[in-house]
RNA sequence: GGCGCGGUACCCAAGUGGUAAGGGAGAGGUCUGCAAAACCUUUAUGCGCCGGUUCGAUCCCGGCCCGCGCCUCCA
């Protein structure tokens, strides 16, 4: 199975293979840490972690790039404000990024190199840049890279930039920049800012350096594919491959993948519109790590996703259903036809689980359509659902051959999505940590304390209370217990095998 | 203004030149002491509007309306 995917560069569709036969190189741009992150950030994250993971699935390993940017000027704002030195400030967030991540399930990218952390090779690439004249230095101080050196710039964002490059004059702080359009590689230090000092002078690197610097110190020249928000690819990316391809003269990243914004509540997710959430904002309101996960990632990467939190609680129903088909199968015993179980392998759903794994796979392959894969798993689990429906009634025999075709489907599914054995009390749980230590459970919904103040060893209890009673014929009492767990979060089943429960 | 994307049932959403996946929600039913879970039936002669091409268009072309994104170091 080879993936193809949308390349924003070539405006086409193409097999992504790695160049070098064996391991595709990956960049993907990273967070800039002055703030916890929120949802929009996070379904970039994870559409990469997504793409990543079907790469793998298909036998294909990958080499994933992730930069921390941890200098901006965002950054040296709020550090100053907070009085902190700017690796201080930073770290926490870092620290906080990560703890999000591995909530959301993604998987660790093979490096992530702190921008902080590798001044020398920006600084060197500006010095390549200047011997080839595309770098200049102004009054200040600062460094800047010609863009009318580059005629191959604005290729990636479609914008042609033919008659704008010579006298537009328009911001009048950078006056003495050639052109409006060409943009800082080094800046000089402002008073009381955070400084390097260097060949090339004091100052600190602009933002699109580090991505170019720690892209070729990590992959090489030329590699696979660059990952980042639809936002990024106008200036930031386009700036990267100016300053890098002129400085190596090789191609830069040969595909290029671009995930589109989302939507909260039909409209762009801003602090000033009240609709802006991060990831642990939600988790304080009670959903569910991996429903958040999953609806991020279940509109494909190149569409908006509308996130609402009518679509949030569809999710979460979604992916219970998913999570009960999963137990189903892992609780029912196939032992039935004892000597020669084989034979009695129901053919027509071995095939229906052959066919649904096929379209799985070809969905995620023809551009990450992730609706599509997950309607094929879907499909499934009604075929499967009907068939151990029919066995239960003795119109049907499964063989644990069945059974494990399907979960084995299932599995892979999961590889990709990685929704199903998400931890989630255990994320919530960490959330209302935090939220205890940031004075923010105020916020928490009653329901989500109660059940948290619930231990298992006391559900149980209750079950077991519930099961005498109803022995007793004492329905009432028995579905006062129900109702009362139910209230705080805890949902029961009773079945032929015994009393389920799950936290909801 | 320039570049780009989208308008599919109550909500979310996939999709194809040949007559509409999937999820959620609602209603009815099977099962159950009652529930839950699961399954069945049901909810778009219809895919923003108007033309055109075609034997045939939701899917191709043109126009229009509406929404959105980027063009400002926001993923």
């Amino acid at each position: 199975m080879t993936i193809h995917l949308f390349n924003t560069l070539s405006g086409r569709i193409e097999p992504l293979v790695p160049m070098d036969g064996a391991t595709l190189r990956m960049y993907a741009c990273g967070p800039t840490v002055y703030d916890y992150g929120h949802i929009g950030n996070f379904r970039t994250f994870l559409h990469v972690d997504v793409l990543r993971r079907a790469l793998e699935l298909s036998g294909t390993p990958v080499r994933h790039v992730m930069n921390i940017t941890d200098v901006d000027d965002k950054i040296i704002r709020n550090a100053t404000a907070a009085g902190l030195h700017i690796a201080d400030y930073t770290r926490r967030f870092e620290e906080a990024f990560f703890e999000d991540l591995e909530a959301l399930s993604v998987e660790r990218p093979t490096v992530v190199p702190r921008a902080t952390e590798h001044i020398p090779e920006m600084v060197h690439l500006v010095e390549r840049l200047a011997e080839e004249k595309l770098a200049y230095q102004t009054e200040d101080g600062s460094w800047y890279f010609r863009i009318a050196g580059f005629p191959e710039y604005g290729r990636l964002s479609k914008k042609d930039f033919a008659g704008i490059n010579s006298g537009a004059r328009v911001d009048v702080d950078e006056y003495d920049k050639d052109s409006a359009r060409d943009f800082a590689l080094w800046k000089a230090p402002k008073p009381g800012e955070h400084r390097w000092d260097s060949a090339i002078g004091a100052g600190r690197p602009g933002w699109h350096l580090e991505c170019s610097a720690m892209a070729i110190k990590y992959l090489g020249d030329s590699f696979d594919l660059h990952a980042g928000g639809e936002d990024l690819m106008f200036p930031h990316h386009e700036n990267e491959i100016a300053q890098s391809e002129c400085a190596t003269h090789q191609t830069f990243a040969r595909h290029w993948f671009h995930v589109r914004f989302l939507l909260v509540e039909g409209r762009k997710m801003s602090k000033s519109e009240g609709n802006f959430y991060t990831l642990r904002d939600l988790l304080l309101k009670g959903y569910k790590a991996s429903a958040i996960r999953s609806l991020l990632i279940s509109v494909p990467y190149g569409q908006q996703l509308n996130f609402t939190f009518e679509g949030l609680a569809a999710e979460t129903a979604a992916l219970e259903r998913l999570r009960t088909f999963q137990r189903r199968l892992l609780e029912a015993s196939f032992e039935t036809g004892a000597p020669g179980a084989s034979m009695l392998t129901d053919q027509e759903l071995l095939e229906q689980t052959a066919r649904a794994r096929q379209a799985f796979d070809a969905a995620l392959a023809n551009d990450l359509n992730t609706a599509e894969a997950k309607a094929a798993i879907f499909d499934l689990v009604r075929a499967a659902n009907i068939a151990l429906d029919q066995r239960a009634v003795g119109l049907r025999v499964l063989s644990p051959e069945n059974r494990d075709a399907l979960l084995a489907v299932l599995a892979r599914f999961d590889r990709v999505f990685a929704v199903l054995s998400t931890d989630d009390v255990a994320v919530t749980d960490a959330a209302l940590d935090w939220a205890e230590c940031a004075g923010r459970l105020d916020e928490v919904p009653a329901e989500l304390l109660a059940q948290r103040a619930l231990s298992d060893i006391q559900i149980e209890a209750l079950i077991e209370e519930r099961k005498t009673a109803r022995h007793n014929r004492n329905f009432a009492r028995g579905d006062a217990i129900r109702d009362e767990l139910l209230h705080k979060g805890v949902v029961i089943e009773d079945s032929k095998e015994g009393v389920r429960w799950r936290r909801r």
